[in-house]
DNA sequence: CGTATTTGACCTGCGC
DNA sequence: GCGCAGGTCAAATACG
């Protein structure tokens, strides 16, 4: 019974440790039975409270233990008398609860011995004790005072029962608020990028007549950016599925571009929805064509490192290993085992020149919310995925998107971003090997992020190829000047590209994570390993 | 005994 | 059609 209290007490929350205290503290009094009701509940009540800050009330004033020398039930009630149950200043409904208690008490105890200190907490074991007896005394001799406090605190009940309500009414509004807030978001976040696509494209086709299947791969790569970022920003599937119901219902039209262009991913993509049939039959052709896409786009990470594997703060479990081609190191595939049915896959091999090298490619994106340690990892190869996929769609002219670019050198690891499209899966190469310092771009004092934006925009501009290697930011770091030309650029880059927003976020918490150790979870593994792969671990 | 890993078999796509 | 290579499956095995 104690302890049960006890337990209770400590680890309940605010408010339901005021609920319960008031029903306890503040019974009826119109029946015997209650009667006895309330004593049980007034020791129910003192026990686990003294216990519980024995410290605190030691700290203070508790003359009458020391002096008296009462038994261990008798100092349970000394402190009862002296400690405030609601102290803390938590809630100004607590502090009501516990004046409430306080002036009950004082007037108990005065109405006994009207001193001070010590004799009146000689006065209230007596007391107390005489209500262990089965007496019920003590409540008897509350009288008329009693009861008009009872009803004064019957009153404050009611009043913070009312005020509960408001409260929680006032909150279900805010969550309210915030809800629409983020579908509006959502909604307007699509019609945006649409409507700059839109104009992008328009803008070519005056300059070069496009035919109008680009046209068509363009609005998807849109609709595929809206979709997949969905995934990747929220970890959450509840939260997901939620979200992206209502706004299929406040967005019908733009849900409706988005499944006619999805119906043109099929019809360009055969070979991908046939796997992706295989691997899930039972899911409608639309959302497995896009789940396969997403899958085939892929993630390449090169780190130095001895130990086996790469951390990056996901579980995996090995299904198979295979001997590769031109490379006499074998090759691992590992699964994620977080969640179950998760896609996300990674294959693990050493470089067949440099052995120290780790190559982790990654695919697909996590079905399931990730740990803090997992997030940095999952967020950079999702945006590096995306934006292959938003990018690596080429035209019929063999022009990538030139987003893709920009978001490649915004990508945290991206000491050199390798991009391949070619056949049979689009690859992101995030390259940890060529840099001294592969934590360069994570200093907050080696570049601002806005001369890292910018020098990614003026890349895209100026770069044709499919590679970025360090050589070409350090030529754009020299014609800085031309910055200023970008940021309607980079105004248009955002906002077309949802990706973005994961690649900062990456970027930032790689930052936030390079200046505070304890924010890796891999800290030991990093100390295994040699200066670059600490890089490596250091992203995740 | 449950779980993870190993490893040979099998499937699929692609080039010839 | 055949062979090759990449990828996956699943029974066998190892491990805690």
């Amino acid at each position: 019974m104690d302890k049960g209290w006890g337990l209770a007490l400590d680890s309940a929350s605010a408010s339901a440790s005021v609920s319960v205290s008031v029903s306890n503290l503040f019974p009826d009094k119109t029946s015997s039975s209650n009667k006895q009701q309330q004593h049980q509940q007034r020791d129910m009540f003192q026990f686990p409270v003294c216990s519980f800050t024995r410290e605190e009330e030691e700290e203070e004033d508790c003359h009458g233990t020391s002096s008296s020398s009462p038994s261990s039930d008798d100092k349970q009630r000394v402190v009862f008398d002296e400690v405030d149950f609601f102290s803390g200043d938590r809630d100004d409904k607590k502090k009501t609860a516990s004046t409430v208690v306080n002036v009950k008490k004082e007037e108990t105890f005065h109405g006994e011995s009207g001193l001070g200190s010590e004799l009146d907490v000689n006065t209230g074991l007596h007391l107390l004790t005489a209500n262990n007896t089965g007496s019920d005394q003590s409540t008897v001799d509350d009288g008329v005072s009693s009861d008009v406090e009872d009803k004064r605190a019957k009153n404050q009940v009611a009043q913070l029962q009312v005020e509960l309500k408001r409260v929680n009414a006032e909150n279900q509004k805010l969550k309210d608020m915030v809800s629409n807030v983020s579908n509006n978001y959502s909604a307007l976040q699509l019609h945006l990028a649409t409507l700059v696509q839109h104009q992008r494209t328009r803008g070519a086709e005056d300059t070069q007549g496009e035919k109008p299947e680009v046209k068509k791969q363009e609005a998807d790569v849109v609709a595929r950016q809206f979709l997949e970022q969905r995934p990747s920003a929220m970890a959450d599937p509840h939260e997901l599925s939620r979200s992206s119901s209502e706004e299929k219902t406040r967005s019908g039209e733009h849900v409706r571009s988005i499944n006619e262009v999805s119906q043109l991913d099929n019809e360009s993509c055969s070979l991908l929805s046939n796997k992706a049939r295989k691997l899930n039959p039972t899911k409608p052709v639309e959302q497995s064509s896009s789940e396969a896409t997403m899958r085939k786009a892929r993630v390449s990470v090169r780190a130095r490192s001895e130990a086996p594997m790469i951390s990056d703060g996901c579980q995996w479990r090995k299904y198979g290993q295979k001997m590769a081609k031109g490379n006499p190191c074998p090759r691992a595939y590992y699964r994620c085992t977080m969640a179950v049915g998760c896609p996300v896959r990674k294959q693990v091999q050493r470089c067949a020149e440099d052995r120290t090298i780790l190559i982790t490619t990654y695919e697909g994106n996590h079905n399931h919310p990730l740990p803090p340690a997992a997030m940095t990892m999952a967020s950079t190869t999702t945006a590096a995925a995306t934006m292959l996929l938003s990018g690596s769609m080429p035209s019929a002219d063999g022009i990538m998107n030139p987003n893709l670019l920009a978001r490649s050198a915004m990508l945290p690891c991206s000491s050199m971003a390798t991009i391949s499209a070619s056949a049979p899966f689009p690859t992101v190469t995030l390259d940890l090997t060529h840099s001294p310092n592969a934590l360069q771009f994570q200093r907050p004092n080696t570049q601002s992020p806005q001369v890292l934006f910018g020098q990614a925009l003026y890349n895209q501009s100026k770069f044709s190829g499919l590679q970025l290697s360090q050589d070409m930011v350090s030529s754009s770091q020299l014609q800085q000047p031309q910055l200023a030309d970008t940021v309607s650029a980079a105004t248009a880059a955002i906002a077309n590209d949802p990706s973005f927003t994961a690649a900062l976020a990456a970027a930032i918490t790689s930052i936030i994570g390079g200046a505070n150790p304890n924010s890796s979870s891999n800290t030991s593994n990093n100390n295994n390993n040699n200066a670059n792969a600490n890089a490596t671990n250091s992203r995740q």
